[in-house]
DNA sequence: TCGATTTCAGAAATCGTTTTCTAAATCGTA
DNA sequence: TACGATTTAGAAAACGATTTCTGAAATCGA
């Protein structure tokens, strides 16, 4: 039933060490015979290492673990792909989960990953904190940050300049002549892009010399709420001519509710989206859009991680850093001006 | 550093015996006195045990593997929401990976599987089959099918009724006076899904009394290929009135290709989509589209490999089964035809 | 009070690997 | 021929938990 290295032992004659020694290409004084032997052996049983007892006994997994904070929204999909692609070309597997925003399934995610030994975790935090993460130190298990700072922790972090990613998208639109921009957002709750991205939208308007108007700052937390917003936005004396959108998802509801008012996009208000989806180009109109490096921020995740793990193997330190990748924007239609 | 449960012994003063049973709930003769005292250590040392030293001998992971076949259709991430929530309601891990349609990938992500000792797995396999199943028997491991059937091999398998899913589409379009419809799909190549599309697309055909033309049926591999395809749909003298798309990636293509050609939906042709997404409803005009469920496909599919684990564990045979799941129909404009 | 039973808890074996230690066999050289 | 050095490969000790075995102490019944 189940094949152990003992099995493939005796069915080739040597002792187990011997077995494990061609197992892991420690062809150190071995003679050909008996690995031949041991070869046969192996395949004839269909013998594969249980890599639990090899975990346990190497310390050491191979594996590296994956904490999502939001598995439906395509973008991390992308990013998933850019961890799956590295980690594969540097033989980790992978272990992925999902919080969904919530901190005590985070809480329970981290803790499953430092019982089951894993070499490595990527994070991307729900919070700007979380207390569990003060066992990783205390584990001393490498782990990198994704898309989201984290308060009092000295920790390497993945990001994208969101103030950058605001300002392609305020000075484009400054530059359509459209300068009555008003923004959505999440709640920000202490989350770094969140806060980052509406720091970014004032210190853009500024330099254009834009006024801010505070009610054209709009906090949503659902479609309802969105569509609420909108309304009160739309029926004031003076509209916006322009929607940032700060979320490819809340990007939906806005276009949804300007749809329902009866709105034209780009004619009478333009929308910029953050995100570049599968579906960006498909909507009416095609949407201009913030785009974030997912897959590069993925494979450079796994990049410091390994490094880190390296790191720690060779017992040198390494002094947290974070990284920040560049965002661009694709122009479609969905602010007008353009002749495409 | 690293904390055992010896360090724990030591500090409560009592046997590594003790401290695995008070951690177990095995209170079993073991006076309060010493409890406290390990729990006291436990929490002092911020003890968690090593899986890898616990499933190495109890021959049990608490670990479910789930091997999608392309992590990037939304649809997959409704699926994956399912299998999370009943596996965290069943106190399971899980381990997910991703074999991008690559066979050469799903042999390595079952073999890895297999090494880990997973107790169970859930696949979606690439193709109508794949050698390496074989070895799934081989090791006795559970592990169930998801939405696409595997041939020569007698296993569970949870899908959706497919020609039901089409039959549903066309006697809508029919009921609307669109009986002149086409069918856009991937190359069947074996897989399940497809074929059944198609067959269920044939057979509805024929219960409505309408004639097949073989030239209405096209197997389009990617965008390019759709737009071409489309020209050629809508440059013949006879053109269709709908189109049947058969995956919900493919369908934002024909849209694309539709928009191109300057062709108005639902006006001068109807579409239908397969599958639910965010974007359905944002589509221009909103989608019409066979819903599949998802959600409830994930959680059958856990159910049924829990099923398969206990029957394991208490040496009871249990025959394969094919769970078949209903689809249905949302009815938005790209039909015409309603009124809203 | 004595033997039998029950209660408690530690010692030791085990899971399947890797790796260190040890020892036999072979070889080269004096 | 003898002896140290080098190959070669098995025996045994980890890794960190659980679980079986074992034995001492406490309790019970007569």
């Amino acid at each position: 039933m189940r094949v152990t290295i003992e099995d493939v032992a005796k069915k080739a004659g040597v002792s187990k060490s011997t077995v494990s020694r061609v197992m892991n290409q420690n062809y150190h004084h071995i003679t050909e015979e008996k690995r031949q032997k041991v070869f046969q052996a192996i395949r004839e049983l269909d013998y594969r290492p249980n890599a639990l007892a090899k975990g346990l006994k190497q310390m050491k997994t191979s594996t590296i673990g994956v904490i999502l904070s939001n598995l439906q929204n395509p973008f991390w999909m992308k990013v998933l792909e850019g961890i799956e692609d590295l980690c594969q070309e540097e033989g980790y597997s992978l272990m992925i989960v999902n919080s969904r925003d919530n901190l005590a399934r985070e809480e329970e995610n981290v803790k499953g990953f430092l019982m089951r030994q894993l070499d490595g975790l990527i994070i991307n935090p729900s919070l700007g904190q979380n207390p569990v993460f003060q066992s990783l130190e205390a584990y001393h298990v490498p782990y990198v940050f994704l898309n989201r700072k984290v308060q009092d922790i000295q920790a390497d972090t993945i990001v994208v300049d969101n103030i950058k990613g605001v300002s392609l998208a305020v000075d484009h639109l400054v530059g359509l002549e459209r300068r009555r921009i008003a923004v959505f957002l999440y709640p920000p709750e202490g989350i770094s892009p969140r806060l980052e991205r509406i720091e970014g939208y004032l210190k853009a308007l500024r330099a254009n010399r834009i006024e801010v108007r505070e009610d054209w700052i709009k906090i949503v937390t659902n479609r309802e709420d969105c569509r609420r917003e909108m309304q009160v936005l739309l029926e004031a004396q003076e509209r916006p001519n322009a929607i940032l959108s700060t979320n490819n998802m809340l990007t939906l509801d806005i276009l949804e509710s300007l749809k329902e008012s009866g709105y034209r996009v780009p004619e009478q208000i333009g929308v910029v989206g953050y995100d570049e989806t599968e579906w960006s180009k498909h909507l009416d109109p095609p949407l201009t859009t913030i785009v974030q490096p997912a897959y590069e921020m993925g494979k450079a995740a796994v990049k410091r991680l390994i490094e880190r793990i390296r790191a720690k193997e060779q017992k040198v330190q390494l002094a947290a850093e974070t990284m920040e990748l560049e965002p661009s924007l694709i122009v479609r239609r969905s602010c007008g001006g353009l002749g495409d």
